[in-house]
DNA sequence: GGATCTTTTCTTTTT
DNA sequence: GAAAAGATCC
């Protein structure tokens, strides 16, 4: 942080006051000190105090911190201070809707109020929940909109869709959508053949393919169109391009029906909301939006003589216009730095920093169009900025500039010369440069990493600087640990405890989905009801094969030692006091565990749970994965590990940049919504219901939202912002560390990466895993693909989503594979019950999971139609193909018949002398019907009609 | 260089 | 199940 005194651009931004700013603030360029002080210099004029002064920030803590620092350098106190309009602008909607938002939602058709005791939801468990509810509501009255559901694949996806619209301040009012909210909707034909043309561009100076070429050649695959859809071969033209008539052709298409069920789902939402007394943050910068829009006198008295936001990076759509509404005069500061732009999933829109100036002008002349709601003129924007870092050496500000040209992956193509323009270079305080800047490899991460983390402690090659400026030997304390993902700290927290290492995880994590708290849990499901989901799970933890489990399931033959374990639970009367006694039983020790036992202290000391209530809250925390803070608490002198989006705004002296691996980071693939909502193809439905196709509903995927997304870029300019935040946060030394596939970015980064063996004789690993109870019958070599902790999540999956859920048709398929192979399995559902009864009805030889590829000649031309088997039932004269089922409208039935007729026709090449039939099987019904194969020419017609 | 086939992935967190 | 990268074939 820099000194007392300000630099001289640091000056210069303070005292400029007067008119419209767009501050590049770079990492550690010390923006706070910076705008604390310009605050301070703003408040001391005549007549302008603190409450003419609106600072706007993203966190609490951010907020608060503000206001001490603000304390520190005005003639202004604590008390004075203490009401200051220095907020988030969560606060501070809710504070308007408070004091002024009782008939707000009039604006929008709504005849609910909003009243002191509405309550904000904080936990999205208990919005998707309340979500559920209304939906289920809302499909009794609206029954005309059955099909809109029949083709959504779940009820948060419209939740998410319903957030995204809010932030991006699109939303309904009584008959129609507030003001230009349905041009957003409608999407921008031209912005989309801009970016189709792009993206349509031949490669290679005309002699590739473009890439949106490439990337059509799955058009179709994945799904069935309605018969109208055009072909392949038209939709990718037949030279280096698709047609560009294609733009054009896929994006007009009604939407008006589409738009109505968002619609009336959206604003009924908000009035479930109201009637229910509660919003969301996403609701509450909404009402505070339109009631600003709406109140010419509140909005005139409520506007600030000066505004600043910080971290303008990180703010919204809705946001940025809240901004205009709220400043009554051009002194209107935006302080943020683009490059740490990492929240885009929370809707945080990079272009509010980067295109500033025409967002500014755009957004002013919309609120304008029929009412004066802007007063100052939009223009000029200065431009100001700090370039002075007080935080990293030289080479590391150098390194960092490199990480937003990395390739994400090995063939990306980046203008890293437009990149590099766009960058405002940082220069070092400091002269010193001592700096080591290393990468290392290694088939152990983990214990690579720890193995460096002693090397670098004590060792003078990676001095760091103390208060004194005075070079010192580092410590535990001084290193951080950055990770893409929670999982990876967590991992490695838990090696780093079992090898005695001082290591703090900081941040959520998802304490529930450990397998300590999968221990808890099933002890308590014990305790309950002896349950055979707990017994499993504790059974297979002590090393009981599958099949002695399941015989003393049947038999409720439990272990003796078990059975009085489970008597000594009994006798205890809290919940913290049967967690603890479980965890000291099982060795489970460490920072994990005692978050699950303070989580479940606190849990019985705040709640009147019963034991079942906990259990239930317990699997619900499992099932959608909710986080909980976990308390540093290792102590001073700890590596502190963290998520790289948690660590935004610190500083450490030494940072390890882990999990630079292949696999990880940047995450490719990845599925897509039904209900699609992106700039600038605005609102789109993947799924089309149809009910006329067969007599009976089906679902159809829609062949203009497949062209459509697929012109949508993809692009990894996040993940190189993250990787720029991380490599920022280093004071002296950066290491970058990897396993043994490292991804793309470390190796386009101007480092030499070190494969490393890790020497792990200086540790001592604590205490051997000992096992809780003895095994008191001999125990036989598992299946080969055993794997114990299939056994803990089979055990929990149940609980988890009532049983079904998400994972629903992918756990039948398992079960049946599992089952069929003699593999383990323990959870059984209704559905599964039905496969497994059909398995073992039949006799002979059964296997599962053929590849089948069918390759056809249609009009001269060679395809491939392919899929898998899920169980091929052999008998001497016999082989029958099996299908399983678990939705009957997914699908239109000619689906099934064709995906039934491929299997049938390789199964046949496979067994000549076999008779072979094929047959589905609705496990939601147990239903069997056998299906008459198409043959080889009727798939080719098939084929030709569909081409795909 | 394009088509085809195989493998691998589906994060992050604040209000 | 869908998307995208990477490998392989021609």
């Amino acid at each position: 942080m820099s000194g007392v005194e300000p630099n001289p651009e640091q000056r210069d931004l303070i005292e400029a006051t007067e008119g419209l700013y767009l501050v590049d603030a770079g990492a550690g360029t010390g923006k706070t000190f910076t705008v604390t002080h310009r605050y301070a210099n703003v408040v001391e004029r005549d007549g302008i105090g603190p409450d003419d002064v609106l600072l706007v920030t993203f966190t609490n803590n951010a907020a608060e911190e503000m206001r001490e620092r603000i304390v520190r350098h005005s003639e202004y106190g604590v008390r004075e201070l203490a009401d200051a309009p220095i907020r988030t602008f969560h606060s501070l909607s809710h504070d308007i809707l408070d004091e002024h938002g009782h008939d707000a939602p009039t604006f929008l058709g709504l005849d609910e109020t909003i009243t002191g005791s509405t309550r904000i939801i904080e936990d999205d468990v208990v919005e998707r929940a309340l979500f559920r509810e209304f939906v289920g509501q809302f499909v009794d009255d609206r029954p005309e909109y059955e099909p809109f559901f029949a083709a959504l694949s779940g009820t948060t996806e419209l939740l998410d869709l319903i957030t995204e619209l809010s932030a991006k301040g699109v939303f309904p009012d009584a008959d129609g959508w507030y003001r230009d909210g349905e041009s957003h909707l409608d999407g921008d034909l031209e912005a989309f053949e801009t970016l189709f043309a792009e993206l349509n561009e031949p490669r290679n100076g005309g002699s590739r393919q473009s890439r949106l070429r490439r990337k059509l050649y799955r058009y179709g695959e994945n799904g069935t169109y309605l018969p109208e859809a055009p072909e392949k071969r038209e939709i990718r033209g037949d030279g280096k391009r698709v047609p560009p008539e294609v733009a054009e052709r896929a994006f007009e298409d009604d939407r008006t029906a589409l738009k109505g069920f968002v619609h009336d789902v959206f604003h009924g939402y908000l009035g479930f909301a109201l009637r229910r007394n509660y919003l969301n943050f996403g609701f509450l910068q909404l009402f505070a939006f339109v009631l600003l829009c709406e109140d010419r006198d509140l909005r005139e008295r409520l506007e600030y003589e000066y505004v600043m936001v910080d971290e303008f990076q990180d703010s919204s759509a809705i946001q940025f216009k809240l901004t205009l509404l709220l400043a009554g005069t051009n002194n209107v500061c935006a302080v943020g730095d683009w490059k740490q732009s990492i929240y885009g999933f929370q809707y945080a829109d990079v272009d509010n920093i980067r295109e500033f100036d025409e967002r500014l002008e755009r957004f002013a002349a919309e609120l304008n169009r029929d009412a004066e709601r802007v007063t100052f003129p939009t223009s000029p924007v200065e431009r100001k900025r700090l370039t002075r870092n007080y935080r990293s050496t030289q080479s590391i500000l150098d390194f960092s500039t490199h990480a937003l040209t990395a390739r994400a992956t090995k063939r990306e193509s980046l203008d890293a010369e437009a990149i590099t323009e766009s960058i405002t270079p940082l220069t070092a305080d400091t002269d010193r440069d001592h700096s080591r800047i290393e990468a290392l490899a290694s088939e152990d991460e983990h214990e690579a990493i720890l193995a460096r983390i002693d090397a670098i402690v004590g060792d003078d090659a990676y001095a760091v600087e103390g208060d004194d400026g005075e070079y010192r030997v580092p410590e535990y304390g001084d290193i951080a640990v950055l990770t893409r993902t929670r999982d990876f700290g967590r991992d490695l927290l838990d090696t780093a405890s079992e090898y005695g290492l001082p290591v703090a995880y900081e941040g959520g994590i998802e304490v529930f989905r450990t397998d300590a708290a999968k221990l808890l849990l099933a002890w308590l499901r014990i305790l309950e009801r002896d349950a055979d989901r707990g017994w499993a799970l504790v059974l297979e933890e002590a090393g009981y094969t599958v099949d002695e489990a399941r015989a003393i399931l049947d038999r409720g033959a439990y272990p003796e030692a078990m059975v009085a374990f489970r008597e000594s639970l009994r006798e205890l009367e809290t919940f913290g006091g049967v967690a603890r006694r479980v965890f000291d039983r099982y060795g489970r020790e460490g920072p994990t565990a005692d978050v699950v036992l303070e989580t479940v202290q606190s849990v019985h000391e705040t709640t009147t749970f019963t034991r079942g209530e906990l259990i239930r809250f317990i699997e619900a925390a499992i099932a959608d994965g909710s986080t909980h803070e976990v308390d540093a608490g290792a102590g001073t002198n700890a590596v502190t590990v963290q998520t790289i989006h948690a660590t935004k705004g610190l500083e450490y002296p030494i940072v390890i940049l882990a999990n630079m691996n292949a696999d990880r980071f940047p995450s490719t693939g990845g599925g897509a919504s039904d209900v699609v909502y992106a700039d600038p193809i605005g609102l789109r439905r993947r799924t089309v219901y149809s009910e006329e196709a067969h007599g009976v509903p089906h679902v159809y995927d829609d062949w203009r939202t497949d062209v459509l997304t697929a012109c949508l870029p993809r692009s990894y300019d996040e993940e190189r912002r993250l990787l720029y935040v991380a490599i920022t946060r280093a004071e002296s030394h950066v290491v970058l560390a990897a396993g043994a596939d490292p991804n793309a970015f470390l190796e386009s980064l101007p480092v030499d990466v070190e494969s490393v063996d890790p020497d792990l004789s200086a540790f001592r690993p604590e205490d051997e895993e000992r096992s809780p109870f003895t095994v008191d019958v001999p125990v036989p070599d598992g299946p080969a693909s055993y794997s114990p902790h299939t056994f803990i999540d089979d055990a929990v999956f149940e609980g988890d989503v009532g049983g079904r859920g998400m994972e629903f048709g992918t756990a039948v398929h398992e079960f049946a594979e599992r089952y069929v192979r003699d593999e383990p399995v323990v959870h059984e559902g209704d559905d599964e019950a039905n496969v497994r009864a059909l398995i073992d009805s039949l006799d002979g030889e059964k296997r599962a999971e053929v590849d089948a590829f069918l390759p056809l000649t249609v009009d001269g031309e060679r395809v491939t139609i392919g899929g898998v088997i899920d169980l091929l039932h052999l008998t001497p004269d016999r082989a029958e193909i099996v299908d399983y089922k678990t939705d009957l409208t997914r699908h239109a039935e000619d689906e099934y018949e064709k995906q039934l007729s491929v299997y049938y026709h390789v199964v046949e090449g496979v067994h000549p002398d076999r008779e072979v039939s094929a047959s589905i099987l609705y496990t939601r019904d147990g239903e069997r019907r056998e299906i008459d194969p198409l043959s080889e020419a009727e798939l080719r017609d098939l084929v030709r009609t569909h081409r795909g």
